[in-house]
RNA sequence: GCCGCGGUAGCUCAGGGGUAGAGCACGUCAUUGGUAAUGACGGGGCCGGCGGUUCAAUUCCGCCCCGCGGCACCA
């Protein structure tokens, strides 16, 4: 007999064992036929798998979050399945689901293409519509090895033949003869998988995520309970790419980007005045915040980048100078670099004169340029670029401020990243790596003052283990954007090397010379990243207080055109970025042109606004129309526009 | 850097071995209007670059560059 509670509390018994799928055709046939999985003890089960214990069991049936997952995996099966079934030789490596899908990798000699797909999808729904079982079988793993090196699996194989010796694994037969390794679950047969799901992508990937192994050519795809879903995935996905920063940039005549300077950007007057308007607001933040900011050289002697360590790690992705003149150390021509970090500069800074206790913390920030040769493959819009600016800052401190910085500054991270509109925050804490400088006391005082500032400034946080910096223990802060994605921009770093290798000290109350602690820190990252996510947060629609241009004064006919002038420069008099529409053009067509650029506010103008002296306020997205007199308008307008504080 | 796909007008894209196409944008003219497209006419192109095949290449082939999607990288 076993016994088998379930989530009710309720018991039932059965003689000798169970399975899952029988367990829920006792309860009922609907039941029965929407189960895909049992949670056995905490873990998730195959339907066919026997139950011989007495245990507690949930029955998951298909709309369960945990069924989408199951789904998903499944459908990777299935592609591996018809991809072989279809290319006979490719051989199947791993294929694990994804947040909105799945993929597989395979290695094949010749290249698939995305006109496959179509083949390919064919051949899955061929194979759902088969039916075929799945069932859960347990090796041996010398067995399972040479059972895939049979098949020619050298991959599959090899990955086998790594798992610990006399160790029993699953193999999961699909159909008559097609098997794969997998810790599983999975649906009883491939029938309940349904066919809501499509092939995406085609992308390289390296076997086991290293790059000097081979490449695999890796298959995306999407999956979903219903054709519902899959259409409103599709849709956002949609939504997502008319955001696009680089659409909009060009739409919106932001900037642009060009061969001969790849990687960085030329910023036209419009995104300039955004750039200008959130760069003003994080100097008025920083300002407030005790901040003391600084420019720093962009072009230093290779001198201090390798007493910084960076020349020795870093040198292939910085922009080296040379000069013609020679090295006096070296007998060689003179190198400088471009910073690709202002921390040692802001040392220097340090060492003019902050030497006593009375002076930390010391808040120094920049709004550093910064150039890194990144990856050719690696350049992404606004998102990933070779020249950009930081809206760094180091605090110097004693170790005993490291608890108090921390929480000052996730405070001010907080009330930034919400003036932005981003409410959603999470943290992530990576503590010491194998690799490291400083000693175990150290690293434990800063793990220790980073968790419970992180605590204190109510975030919630997940651990990253061993993921710090060589320096000291870091945190990493990942917002969501508006359509739900998450981006990593804020960081904080305690570092305890820097100061030591570029000897900064200061007098203690003691007397005695003492090491500051240098946290590294940053909010926004980069601007030019930043500017990139604001743009698809808001998608191009912005806050009037960075809006570009704040207000269009667009007339009616020519007779209200010195009005409109006269309206413009009192708007620009009071501090607003104003454009003027006075082209022989129908009003339609210009609230249509003005609102597809995002303007927020079209003043409309006309012999009735210049006879009363009123403005007629349409704002974007609204059909609304609020006539002001021209003064209260002014006033309306200028304190709408003010920058958060 | 690696894999796959692309590059035709300012933008979005069609085409295809033999004078290069559309829509939008732009310009000129007419129209002076009341809240998301007034009409007519017009100017625009080394069909990414270099080589090859061919009587003839924007089209076919090779290499390179750049872009896009991933992978790897991201102090």
């Amino acid at each position: 007999m076993v016994a088998i509670t379930l989530p009710d509390g309720s018991v039932r018994e059965f003689d000798g064992s169970v399975t899952g799928q029988q367990l829920a055709e006792s309860i009922g046939p609907g039941l029965a036929k929407a189960a895909v999985l049992v949670n056995v003890n905490g873990e998730e089960w195959d339907l066919t798998r026997p139950i011989t214990t007495d245990t507690e069991v949930s029955i998951i049936t298909r709309d369960a979050p945990e069924a989408l997952e199951l789904l998903r995996h499944d459908c990777a099966h299935v592609l591996a399945q018809a991809v072989q079934e279809l290319f006979p030789g490719t051989q199947i490596t791993f294929g694990p689901s994804t947040e909105n899908g799945f993929y597989y990798d395979f290695h094949r000699e010749e290249p698939f293409s995305t006109d496959d797909f179509d083949a390919i999808e064919k051949k899955m729904k061929e194979i759902v519509d088969r039916d075929d079982a799945i069932v859960r079988e347990v090796w041996d793993r010398d067995d399972a090895v040479a059972y895939f090196k049979e098949q020619g699996e050298s991959f599959k194989a090899e990955w086998v033949g790594e798992l610990p010796e006399g160790e029993d694994l699953t193999i999961y037969r699909q159909g008559d003869n097609w098997l794969d390794l997998c810790r599983g679950p999975h649906l009883p047969s491939t029938g309940k998988l349904g066919k809501a799901f499509k092939l995406m992508k085609l992308a390289g990937a390296y076997w086991r995520g290293d790059a000097s192994n081979p490449q695999l050519q890796r298959i995306y795809g999407t999956c979903w309970r219903t054709e519902k879903e899959l259409k409103a995935y599709l849709t956002q996905l949609e939504e997502a790419e008319k955001r696009d920063h680089r659409k909009l940039g060009r739409e919106m005549d932001l900037f642009h980007m060009q061969e001969e300077a790849m990687g960085s950007i030329f910023w036209h007057p419009k995104g300039w005045a955004l750039y200008r308007s959130v760069e003003a607001y994080m100097r008025k933040r920083l300002d407030a915040a005790g901040y003391h900011e600084v420019k720093t050289p962009q072009l230093v002697d290779r001198k201090l980048w390798e007493a910084s360590g960076h020349w020795d790690k870093f040198r292939e992705s910085m922009f080296i100078a040379e000069v013609d003149e020679i090295d006096e150390r070296e007998q060689d021509r003179k190198m400088l670099a471009l910073k690709p970090m202002n921390c040692p500069c802001h040392v220097q800074i340090f060492k003019q004169g902050i030497t006593s206790y009375r002076d930390l913390p010391y808040r120094m920030a920049e709004f550093g340029s910064c150039h890194r040769y990144e990856p050719h493959g690696a350049l992404h819009g606004l998102m990933r670029v070779r020249g950009f600016t930081q809206d760094d800052a180091h605090i110097f401190c004693t170790e005993d401020q490291i608890v108090s910085e921390t929480e000052i500054f996730c405070d001010l991270l907080k009330s930034v990243y919400k003036d932005f509109g981003f409410e959603e925050i999470m943290v992530k804490f990576s503590d010491r790596p194998e690799k490291r400088a400083g000693t175990d006391e150290t690293w434990d005082k800063a793990e220790k003052a980073l968790i419970e500032a992180t605590e204190a400034a109510g975030l919630p946080y997940t651990l990253n283990p061993g993921e710090g910096a060589f320096y000291g223990p870091k945190l990493e802060f990942v917002l969501r954007d508006a359509i739900g994605r998450d981006w990593q921009c804020g960081t904080l770093q305690v570092d305890f090397v820097l100061p030591e290798r570029l000897d900064a000290h200061f007098v203690a109350e003691d007397g005695d010379k003492h090491r500051p602690v240098m946290l590294h820190r940053a909010i926004l990252g980069s601007f030019e990243r930043f500017l990139g996510i604001l743009i698809e947060q808001f998608a191009g629609k912005f806050p009037l207080w960075m809006s570009p241009t704040q207000v269009t004064v667009a007339t009616i006919t020519d007779a209200a055109q010195d009005y409109a002038v006269e309206v413009a420069d009192l708007l620009k008099k009071a501090g607003l970025r104003v454009e003027t529409d006075l082209r022989n053009e129908k009003i339609n067509y210009k609230v249509r042109e003005h609102s597809m650029k995002k303007v927020p506010l079209i003043f409309v103008v006309g012999g009735r606004e210049a006879e009363e002296r009123t403005v007629a306020i349409r704002r974007l997205g609204g059909k609304a129309q609020e006539i002001l007199s021209l003064d209260e308008a002014l006033k309306k307008v200028a304190e709408e526009a003010k920058m958060p504080s």
